[in-house]
DNA sequence: AGCACGCCGACT
DNA sequence: GTCGGCGTGCTC
């Protein structure tokens, strides 16, 4: 008997081959079921689908399957619905999507490996649970927002601080659910999991006394693919209770699914930046209301879209689709640090540190406490440059300058790679006095270093200062070799970018001070001002976690700033994130920006910029009748900021709406044209479409 | 996207 | 004489 079955394999939406392939099969497959094909000369790992009514191409003789990897659940409905609906949402494939969401070594897997892991993995399920440690009580906010939770099917957006105890809530939620039902299986996704390792200690720490350390498995790319298979199959075969990973994670086959738990929802590294540029937060409400299980979004300063959704009702206005759970407190003794602006107006010009914020540095190290130093840019200095004939450090493949590194005196390009060494003399008319322009994390350090030079430690020896940054951490263990050198009390200052800000505790950091953060303020992206906010929301929350500390002496977040009465330090100095979202709220209804509004991004890269803007303005005419119905504003081709990286000219493209349904509906349209006419505008390179980008 | 097939320049 | 450059075109 012959079964014809449509099987999904890793094709990409432009090559004609975007729907499921369909194979000829001896035994009736079920839906889910993961099976080898052969396409052309290739054998590809595929994923039996949903049979629909697709016509089956009738010149075609179907191949049949080469064989199907038995032993194993196939995946769920609900799973292959998320699949499919990420893939129209993004506008990929089914293939593309549904294959990416699967351990790459599934696809390596020949059928006797197969067999053999399987047998493999059934005497390795033993139990080992350990000591446990004290649960805390839990305060009676937690008690409270607990309660909401249980009560409402969410989301919900749980708004709370640094050290809130917003943690302590995931703990019970996943506790709740993990033993009422043995079966039962938790979610929790986090940003950067090597910037979070708290967390995992905290899931470890809590649940493997109860199921065992094997009741967790993490996910995310710094896995080996033999780690990531077995994560993998532990999640899909229920073996796995808590899963704990990046954004990846909310593809995971979790049969046994109750709850997911989105920690600092509000993480740009949520939004994957290449291929399906999906949301993995979004995504998760999405999973959260197709499996009928709650959701929990966490942060101290929500994305504005997720706090536009939490909106209470009002006389006017319904309530928004979320439900918004407040933890003002801060948990212990801990208090908010005091917001201290410096203004620089009022400084000698080029002044890196204010002597006000100098002296309190040097307080602080005297007495033993530690400081953090941010600045967003790592490097000695971003440009270099020649007095005498205006000679710059330009890229000769980018529209950018290339940074100047000092330690290895190179000058390398942020944005290709391309690295060379400093030359001796002026490229361009052989002057010998090149010098650097603007600074950097390693010229801070080194500046800070000579400043503090004569400052002294409680115990008489010469203070320490350390960088982190992508630079420094670039070696495998390294960010976490000087974390734990920073948590040993070796280093007195740490000076970084962002990197130092997020996730990590350093409990004897009493002093914080962001020097330069002003050029979000007026940032051509009109999303700079919501992640300068939760930066220094996130930096100020560093210090003080200490109570020891705390009680002694006052934690402070110093910013310098030329606009220090700037509406976002105001709110900052009072932590009030609300006030702020409700600032920037009102901004972006007027000029009916996102969440008001929805948008989507066409990117092309070809040879020449002229190139890349005719193809989208040609895409731009294909459907300008189209958009105009359904209220599309379509805006004129642009070259990106950066308009050449590697030799290859970008230009984008936006598209806007007030309904995401009708932008939706049009781009699934509209994408044929796009196939159409790559096909005349031969020096194209690649488009896509980001939909709901995050930076325009 | 792969991968083959296919038709023109510098090497063992 | 071949090795190999990447331009079209096909894959159930």
């Amino acid at each position: 008997m012959s079964h014809p079955t449509p099987v999904m394999v890793h094709t990409p939406a432009h090559s004609g081959l975007g729907a499921a392939l369909t194979y000829d099969s001896p035994t009736s497959l079920p839906a889910g079921t993961l099976v080898r094909v052969p396409l052309g000369s290739r054998e590809l790992l595929g994923v039996v689908w949903d049979s629909d009514s697709t016509a089956l191409p009738e010149d075609i003789a179907l191949r049949p399957i080469s064989h199907c990897l038995e032993g194993m659940t196939p995946l769920s409905p609900n799973w292959r619905q998320l699949v499919t609906f990420t893939a129209h949402y993004y506008q990929r494939s089914v293939g593309e999507v549904a294959l990416a969401a699967l351990p790459n070594q599934l696809r390596e897997l020949r059928a006797e490996q197969w067999a053999r892991r399987l047998k493999r993995k059934v005497k390795a399920s033993g139990s080992d649970a350990r000591e446990g440690t004290a649960v805390p009580q839990a305060t009676p906010e937690q008690v409270q927002v607990l309660g909401h939770i249980a009560a409402n099917p969410g989301p919900f957006l749980l708004f709370g601080n640094t050290g809130s105890g917003k943690t302590e809530v995931y703990l019970r939620a996943a506790h709740e659910v993990l033993s009422r039902d043995p079966t039962a299986q938790v979610l929790v996704m986090v940003p950067e999991i090597n910037l979070t390792p708290q967390l995992e200690a905290r899931f470890r720490e809590r649940f493997a006394p109860l199921w065992g350390e094997s009741c967790l498995v993490t996910m995310h790319s710094g896995l080996t693919p033999a780690q990531r298979l077995n994560h993998w199959l532990a999640a899909h075969s229920g073996h796995a209770r808590i899963v704990l990973g990046t954004r990846m994670s909310v593809f995971a086959s979790m049969p046994g699914l109750q709850l997911i738990v989105v920690d600092e929802e509000h993480d740009p590294s949520y939004k994957q930046q290449e291929g399906a540029r999906y949301s993995a937060r979004d995504l998760a409400v999405y999973r959260g209301q197709l499996e009928h299980v709650k959701v929990i979004l966490g942060s101290a300063t929500p994305s504005l879209e997720s706090w536009h959704h939490s909106r209470p009702s009002t006389d006017s206005e319904p309530a928004g689709r979320y439900m918004r759970l407040h933890m003002p407190s801060r948990v212990g003794q801990g208090v908010l640090p005091l917001v201290r602006r410096v203004d620089m107006n009022r400084q000698p010009y080029k002044t890196v540190f204010s002597n006000h914020l100098l002296d309190a540095m040097r307080e602080r190290v005297t007495r033993g406490e530690q400081i953090l130093v941010l600045l967003n840019r790592r490097g000695y200095a971003p440009v270099l440059h020649c007095t005498d004939c205006g000679w710059k450090s330009e890229c000769p493949h980018c529209s950018a300058y290339r940074v100047f590194h000092k330690l290895d005196r190179t000058l390398r390009c942020h944005h290709c790679g391309f690295t060379q060494g400093v030359p001796r003399a002026c490229p361009g008319c052989g002057n010998q006095d090149i010098s650097p322009l603007g600074r950097g994390t390693e010229q801070l350090e080194e500046h800070l270093g000579e400043l503090l030079v004569d400052v002294r430690r409680p115990d008489g020896t010469p203070l320490r200062i350390a960088r982190i940054d992508a630079d420094s951490t670039r070696l495998k263990g390294e960010l976490e070799r000087q974390l734990a050198e920073v948590h040993a009390g070796a280093v007195d200052i740490l000076v970084g970018t962002q990197m130092i800000a997020k996730g990590h505790d350093f409990r004897r950091v009493t002093l914080v001070a962001a020097l330069n953060p002003d050029g979000a303020l007026f940032s051509s992206d009109f999303r700079a001002p919501e992640r300068l906010f939760s930066l220094l929301m996130q930096a100020a929350g560093r210090a003080g976690r200490d109570a020891s500390i705390s009680l002694t002496q006052a934690c402070e977040m110093w910013v310098q700033s030329f606009h220090p009465q700037h509406p976002l330090f105001e709110a900052l100095k009072q932590h009030d994130y609300p006030a702020f979202a409700h600032q920037q709220l009102k901004e972006r209804q007027e000029a009916n920006l996102p969440p008001f509004s929805f948008q989507a991004l066409v990117r092309a890269e070809a040879r020449s910029q002229q190139a890349a803007q005719d193809f989208l303005s040609a895409a731009r005419d294909a459907g300008a009748a189209e958009a105009d119905q359904a209220l599309i504003d379509i805006y004129p081709a642009v070259p990106m900021a950066i308009q050449r990286v590697a030799n290859v000219e970008r230009a984008q493209m936006l598209l806007e709406c007030t309904s995401r349904k009708a932008l939706q509906a049009f781009l699934s349209h509209w994408q044929a044209h796009l196939h159409a006419l790559r096909s005349q505008h031969k020096q194209v390179i690649r488009w896509a479409i980001d939909v709901d980008p995050l930076a325009i």
